[in-house]
DNA sequence: AACCCGCACAACCGCCCCGGA
DNA sequence: GTCCGGGGCGGTTGTGCGGGT
């Protein structure tokens, strides 16, 4: 059984606005306000539309101080960077650019912010097989720092000591076994517990955090990301403080190379952070971007996966994978950690390719 | 000039979350 | 505690436009 329909689809209008449209609608809410209820706001005042096409196009085109178009580098690279962290949380990253809308940034991303980079990298790809200058080496060193990033990526829930992580890496066929236990991170401040599919909560977080990247901004910590030592001490709310506090660092950083080098950001404390082990029906597998920032990774530098082949190796299913690879103690934070390490790795080289 | 194609973006759809009854 | 409806979100589709052939 379905769900009752908003509104009578029958007697309401659709497709593009007229200007006379925009015009009433406009001066309805300037005059009397949105009355809290979108749905009866069309009613209300006679107008032949859906009540949620009316939100829409007062949110996405009439309201004040609305921009459009024109994305300056500095726009383009927080973007990019908020969707490496937090992946396609549109409103989210919309709230850290001032006059733009969700939907804009989505269309942009998905029209030539995607394309810009993906192009560019493949570009990279060409310029790096025709050139023999990286040596193995240099590769081994990669890879070091990739293991290193993904060591500083592990978090563990609140319930699964280390014992937990030696029975994961002992059970996971995939995981390395020549690496150390993951490194985890402390956080600085307690508070209570948020849901990580709030969106509310984290927008009221980027909001109480000065809704600006910038090193001033960061008045609860001086300006200093501090150090980290002790997880369980935290709440998932500092791990959100301590994620975003990385995230203004890392786009306040004049040279994307400090960003790369100096973040080790929290990105598995994006979402679905129980704390109470894996839930595997929530898991996202990589974005088709993603999946092809993998695909492209494992053509030019396969060495970057390894130990990690579970993101890509052969099966195509990604919910099939997690249950091929995930024990029941694994918490999602820790396979999260996993691509986001790898993902921001490569995304980060990518983000360089920005600078003018 | 006509047609085709790709791009950009506005708008819609369907789902999920949350608050109130 | 449950149900229901509105708000909000992300994904997708539709449409107009411009450039190329």
């Amino acid at each position: 059984m379905g769900r009752a329909p908003c509104c009578d689809k029958a007697n309401v209008k659709k497709g593009p606005w007229s200007p006379e449209e925009d015009a009433e609608l406009k001066s309805y809410i300037e005059q009397h306000g949105t009355g809290g209820n979108w749905i009866a706001l069309p009613q209300k005042m006679g107008l032949k539309r859906c009540g949620k096409s009316c939100r829409l196009r007062w949110l996405n085109y009439l309201r004040p101080n609305i921009k459009h178009g024109g994305f300056s580098e500095e726009e383009d690279k927080i973007i990019c960077s908020l969707y490496i962290s937090i992946g396609s949380r549109w409103s989210i990253i919309a709230a850290q650019l001032p006059g733009r809308t969700d939907n804009d940034i989505k269309n942009y991303w998905n029209t030539r912010l995607k394309k810009k980079l993906l192009g560019k990298q493949r570009k990279e790809q060409h310029a790096r097989r025709n050139s023999s200058s990286q040596t193995k080496q240099e590769m081994l060193m990669r890879k070091g720092m990739m293991r290193e990033n993904i060591n500083n990526q592990m978090v563990s829930s609140s319930s699964s000591s280390s014992s937990d992580h030696n029975s994961i890496i002992n059970q996971n066929p995939f995981w390395p076994h020549d690496e150390q236990l993951p490194v985890l991170p402390p956080i600085p401040y307690s508070n209570q517990e948020p849901s990580f599919n709030d969106h509310a909560y984290f927008r009221k977080l980027l909001i109480k955090l000065g809704g600006k990247f910038s090193d001033n901004d960061d008045q609860q910590t001086n300006g200093v990301i501090p150090e980290i030592n002790n997880l369980d001490q935290y709440s998932l709310d500092d791990l959100m403080m301590y994620h975003q506090q990385q995230q203004i660092s890392m786009i306040s950083a004049a040279d994307p190379v400090d960003v790369l080098n100096s973040t080790s950001t929290l990105a598995e404390t994006k979402y679905n952070m129980d704390g109470n082990g894996i839930d595997v029906s929530t898991l996202q597998g990589p974005s088709s971007f993603e999946a092809e920032l993998i695909e492209q990774m494992m053509y030019n530098d396969p060495q970057k996966l390894d130990g990690l082949e579970f993101l890509c190796g052969g099966n195509s299913d990604w919910g099939e994978m997690n249950s091929l690879i995930l024990p029941p103690v694994v918490n999602s934070n820790y396979v999260e950690g996993l691509q986001q390490g790898m993902l921001q790795e490569c995304a980060f080289d990518q983000l360089r390719y920005l600078e003018p």
